[in-house]
DNA sequence: CTAGGATTTGGACTCTGTCTAACTTCCGGA
DNA sequence: TCCGGAAGTTAGACAGAGTCCAAATCCTAG
């Protein structure tokens, strides 16, 4: 895809079973045409950044049903907030935890070897892996 | 080391440059005599079990003060809490998404191979894995 | 003993995220 | 066109994790 309007965000909602309101467009529209790893608070700036139409409960509702519906999926990196990803192919991230900075490793190249088998009776749901850098001293 | 006692507890403290007060030395023991990932909250609750004796804000000031001086890790995989490690050797995660569980993986035989080179100006703090994994359908 | 720095404390406060009950929007059938 | 209900949105109350602050307490050097 290479350019992101509000209409074919309608149909990528539509294609994952999601009704297309205006503010589920939106909303999607925030995170696909940046391609950004963005909070819910970010996406509540962007928004509503010339007048406000989209209250907070619709933003976390809708970021919730994105990652039901497997549209998004979320990054868990900073105790303090969760980050929302567009991008849902598999793919590893670089944080800089001095300034919050999230970015994405591709995972083609990545090869993870040697983990236990897994315990009886579970399965695996995703590798995370999140490689911690700092600004050097 | 083969068992824990509040008094190897203070030595260990002060191995790491930290004066060791009562509240510091029952912090410490909930989590090595343990060995467990431990929520700010279970180690309140852990530490006050018998009578009230340490305060919330003392609990989190000893936690970030174990960590500034790499007595403990924190293991982020949960939005809604950090989990507090005693094991600060390099391991790591096995999350189980249901129930909350969090178990460590032996790094010894694990490899990760092939990851980019880091941007200019930044050094790597930690590489975090983390196997989410949930009970079979 | 005593002064002063280190530590602890209750409680107010902030922030992220959830919940609820009312309101609005949308749509299909009469 | 009109109606009724389902789906979606909303403000604001609420909950839980974590921080902050000024006052109280503890500890130790002198
Ligand atoms: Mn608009
Ligand atoms: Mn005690
Ligand atoms: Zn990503
Ligand atoms: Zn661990």
């Amino acid at each position: 895809m290479l350019h992101y309007s509000h209409d074919n965000m309608a149909e990528l909602l539509r294609a994952h079973d999601i009704n297309p309101t205006h503010q589920r467009i939106e909303i999607a529209y925030a995170l696909f045409s940046r391609q950004e790893h963005l909070s819910a608070d970010q996406v509540m700036a962007i928004v509503n950044d010339r007048h406000a139409e989209t209250s907070k409960a619709t933003v976390y509702n809708t970021l919730n049903l994105f990652l039901e519906k497997g549209l998004i999926r979320e990054v868990i990196v900073d105790p303090s907030k969760v980050f929302y990803d567009p991008n849902t192919g598999p793919h590893h991230h670089l944080y800089e935890v001095d300034s919050g900075r999230l970015t994405d490793i591709d995972a083609f190249d990545v090869r993870i070897e040697g983990l236990p088998a897994l315990p009886k009776g579970v399965e695996t749901v995703g590798i995370d892996l999140i490689v911690r850098v700092k600004r050097t001293a």
